[in-house]
DNA sequence: CGACACATGTAACACGTTACATGATTTG
DNA sequence: CAAATCATGTAACGTGTTACATGTGTCG
């Protein structure tokens, strides 16, 4: 997050709720969930770290805006940021595959009932991802990570059917 | 994390390096980034939280143990965790995405270069992760859990494509 | 008049990560 | 004798989440 903050910034001095704006509209509708403060938060914690400098602008009627400049270190972090490639968290849906293990050895639930909520969840999401992509104009940035949104519930979905053939293997 | 715990409590009481230990064994190679004080911070975590009740048990000449025992409040959270479907965090490759766009506005660097690179990373990791599946055993917990990651990784490799070609075309 | 866009924040909290810290016993 | 295994933790830190808090201007 501060991070891309911080390439923003690169680009251009903007304010927060210009950030924002610019978020959501890079995300399209994955923009949803994005939290009212954070930006806020995000570019405080920055200025604390010296990567940024902010200056008020005032703009009589309107409430001041506070533009956000990068330093000279907030900018080489962003040139190391884009050097390194993406640490990218753990690949694997372990989170699942834990409560799987746990339901299955405390005999609490049924691991192929999971499996099936899990896989109606999935498909639910899906038909979401699908019907807001087509709401989106092809070939566009949101389209793009819709796409990519797809293709990984499309993995899962595949995933769910091995995992249903495991413990549906052990159950007998 | 406090909920696989409980989970694996409710089956029957185990002190924190037993925990430890069943974790490694579920999630097979991918369980060596788990972390030493992990579970013993969780564990007092739920403690405190009135989920579980701890009791010494020593045994002589080995270090002392720490059992802990699900609470009746911390039972119920196991059901309720079970019976729930996985909030599953946002299914896109948000991080990626926004450091493409980022690159892209920025004109700090190319995207395609970035794309390049990561592709580069994911091809590698597939390599670790399917020789790592061939030392499992077929059929096992963590060749499932090594399925998984294999299927994601796919995706997040068609998805790449998918990208490049995006700014390729942004390019010309 | 009510809703929405503009514009900014704070405080508390939960959680994972990192790194540090200790000490006995078994095994090669 | 060194290393691995058993066994337990703590302190500090960074970050995301939640929820709260405030105020103006514009448009229908």
């Amino acid at each position: 997050m501060q991070d891309v903050l911080l390439a923003l910034l690169a680009k251009e001095p903007a304010h927060g709720y210009d950030l924002r704006a610019r978020l959501r509209a890079a995300l399209g509708p994955l923009g949803g969930d994005l939290n009212d403060g954070q930006v806020y938060v995000t570019l405080r914690r920055l200025e604390k770290a010296g990567l940024v400098t902010a200056r008020l602008v005032g703009q009589g009627d309107r409430p001041d805006r506070k533009v956000y400049e990068p330093t000279p270190a907030g900018r080489e972090r962003v040139a190391r940021w884009l050097a390194d490639v993406d640490p990218a968290a753990r690949p694997a849906p372990t989170d699942l595959y834990l409560k799987l293990v746990a339901a299955a050895s405390s005999r609490l639930a049924d691991p192929v009932d999971i499996v099936d909520a899990q896989r109606r969840e999935l498909l639910r999401r899906l038909a979401d991802v699908q019907r807001a992509a087509l709401a989106e104009p092809a070939g566009s940035g949101p389209a793009l990570l819709l796409e990519g949104a797809v293709l990984r519930l499309q993995a899962d979905l595949r995933w769910l059917d091995a995992c249903a053939a495991h413990w549906t293997d052990r159950k007998k």
